[in-house]
DNA sequence: ACTTAATGTAAAATATATAGTACATTATGT
DNA sequence: ACATAATGTACTATATATTTTACATTAAGT
């Protein structure tokens, strides 16, 4: 899997936000979450986009494609 | 589906880039270009990241999602 | 009129992401 | 020792993306 992510430093640095509370608020159920953080499988890109709206960054910032 | 792309204008801006030219490129079949330059369903996050890599852009000026 | 390139459409088969459920583990607090 | 919250794992079922194949349409060139 090329892409990888910034997810738990992010739920970090929001407060330590938990799993679940990231699930929620993105609208997907917590084995989602964890999958993607665990990188298990790369999410669609719509819950791409919610993931970073989530944390309130860019896309872009959330997720890294290494070319190759 | 929330997500609007900018598949079209691109090829026309670059050279009139033919489908079959962008799948190749991207290394996706013509059907898969062709349903979502026609937002018949998104893509995925590693096929987005690759047709924004074919035209030499960021990802999030080829897709843009309406929250909401 | 014919050929070819580009695009569109459709349907079935396969791959992948997501949901749902259930249980295990670890740490924290009482 | 017990209860609870957070995370992890596994497995099945469902939804969605992608491939494959085949054919239709439109425009351009000869």
């Amino acid at each position: 899997m090329a892409i990888e992510n910034e997810i738990r430093r992010l739920r970090f640095e929001n407060g330590e936000m938990t799993q679940q509370a990231l699930a929620e608020s993105v609208g997907v159920t917590r084995q989602t979450i964890i999958a993607i953080e665990q990188n298990k499988y790369a999410p669609s890109l719509e819950a791409a986009f919610k993931i970073a709206n989530a944390f309130g960054v860019p896309l872009e910032s959330v997720f890294r494609w290494r070319n190759g």
